[in-house]
DNA sequence: TTTGCTCATGGGCAATTACTCAACATTACC
DNA sequence: GGTAATGTTGAGTAATTGCCCATGAGCAAA
């Protein structure tokens, strides 16, 4: 082997480092021995071949395609997680598939040895994943509702997660006993002045990973749809740029909080810092794109788990 | 998460695991920690990715000596298609390579949107090449096996590829109902004119491209091994100046079939015309090299897929 | 219920691979 | 012809990975 400076052999040899590397297997060793180089080189080969893209790796999974929307995601929206499931080509249940992947996410952090605070907010995404969750002994977590319990009846709201999450999980759970929305900012005032009401807003404040559904807004919302807010509030509120909501707070379509007189009454313990704390939303489904894309956009989570059609819409435009 | 113990479940684990590491060039630590599993198992996540043939490596560049090779094979054998990969210098696998280009060569047939017709021959080299193929969806092409699919026992035949085929390519595929040898030629002519082998023998004859392995004669070559012929009978045939069989037609060392009461009861479609259609062998090893050579003389193929020593030497001498 | 089997798990350890550094060679430029 | 810039090499070392083993969970047969 005559000069070993041009760039043509050395991609050859490059090619061929790579080829016995990962078609053939062999070890760096065995390469070296065989090409008659040091070790050392057969490994820049192969790494050459590598940086170069002459080696192109394939996975015939049908996951694959999930993972790599996850990882656009991530990079599109600065987040910390991004996961994506299947989509169910018929679009039968709205929950299918992230409750399982939300679940696992919940599990994995429940797992972790260190004691740690978990914060959970509302929905029927949320109540679904938490369903899927194992038994599980955690003395060392505490987990902490973000928003009240109380629903627009005074009757206990049924899509709160944290009694459900209880059931499952054996830890400390701090729920809120407020309602979801105060009459008046007065009120919330009150209430939040409240000894119990504090430490469990000092909590959320310092949840180390929290979990919320995506509310879109609209007269079919669950705003709506479970009675606390009037179709002619709601309406007022799209007017305004009201685009969804999470654990209450409702935000435009940039993602800004709106500044009106129902987020003055939300009861809810404010979304934790994206700074200390993993915010992940759970949601997929047409009808809630706008909203998911806004919270986004505004940096109100930084964690999503949601479906492939999900994903590809928002990486689309 | 649900139940661990389903396979599906660890499947996309491992498809998971594996992009990560692949695709992604993440370290199994950091995958452990992102999957919330120990390193150890992320670890055996990848291995039966790689284990399962979920990852699917290949090298795209062509090494300029193999090109030449390649080049020097074309001409020398008024070849359409020559591919040469390179050696692996412990010749530890006999399909290791080739496999990988043959199926790259098929998939760049089948991703033709124009309808085409492709014939498989038989042969452990094919099934591997097949074996790396990618699921792809391909209504629009029909492919039909040269050999028949019933083995000397009665049993369906090992290595007839064209089910493999189908497990990954969704196409119209067709398979002969035959043995692989049959009894007499007069038995052969019965079951040639059932009116469902007749057309697989005429689609056969019509194929675009033929993918075919080449199995050298002798006691421990495949006619032998899988039990198609008694070793007195090979003998006897070698005698007579048998050199090599493509799909079960012995020819001799000029590449011309031979005139036998073998050949007489050979079920299989005869191999396409090298006028009409692209007619590809997958062959390497020093074992083959009299049988390749035979069958690129007598210009029983069009094509040849083969390692560097194989080439080399048939350009040798 | 008990027993025996299979298989996943995590720890430990050896093999393998990646990275850093300093020396040397080659090329480009003055 | 000298010199700086660039790139390559081997040695050493840190990081990563592959494999074996003991353990325990899950499950089927007894």
């Amino acid at each position: 082997m005559a000069k070993r400076s041009d760039t043509q052999g050395r991609l050859d040899d490059a090619a061929r480092a790579g080829w016995l590397y990962y078609v053939a297997g062999r070890t760096q060793d065995e390469i070296a021995a065989a090409m008659g180089i040091s070790r050392q080189t057969a490994q820049r080969l192969v790494s050459l071949a590598v940086a170069e893209r002459l080696i192109k790796v394939r996975l015939d999974h049908p996951i694959s395609v999930c993972l790599e929307l996850g990882e656009r995601l991530r990079e599109k929206f600065d987040l910390q997680h991004a996961e994506v499931v299947p989509s169910d080509p018929l679009g039968a249940s709205s929950t299918v598939g992230i409750a399982e992947a939300g679940a696992a996410e919940i599990e994995r952090w429940l797992k972790r040895p260190d004691p740690i605070i978990i914060a959970v907010g509302t929905g029927r995404t949320l109540k679904a994943a938490v369903d899927q969750l194992p038994p599980m002994e955690c003395p060392q977590h505490r987990i902490v509702s973000l928003t009240g319990n109380i629903g627009p009846d005074g009757s206990a709201a049924f899509y709160n997660v944290i009694f459900s999450m209880a059931d499952a999980i054996k830890a400390r759970h701090f729920p809120m006993p407020l309602p979801v929305l105060c009459s008046s900012v007065e009120e919330r005032a009150t209430l939040h002045d409240q000894a119990l009401v504090r430490s469990t807003l000092a909590l959320g404040a310092q949840a180390d990973a929290t979990f919320v559904g995506i509310g879109e807004l609209g007269v079919d919302g669950p705003l709506c749809v479970d009675g606390f807010l009037a179709r002619d509030e709601m309406l007022r509120l799209i007017e305004r740029g009201a685009t969804g909501e999470i654990c209450g707070w409702i935000y435009d379509r940039q993602g800004r909080l709106l500044d009106n007189d129902v987020n003055e009454r939300v009861a809810s313990v404010p979304i934790p810092s994206r700074e200390t704390s993993r915010v992940i939303g759970l949601a997929q489904g047409k009808r809630k794109w706008p909203a998911i894309k806004a919270a986004l956009t505004g940096r109100l989570l930084n964690g999503i788990i949601t479906d492939e059609s999900t994903a590809a819409h928002l990486l689309g435009d």
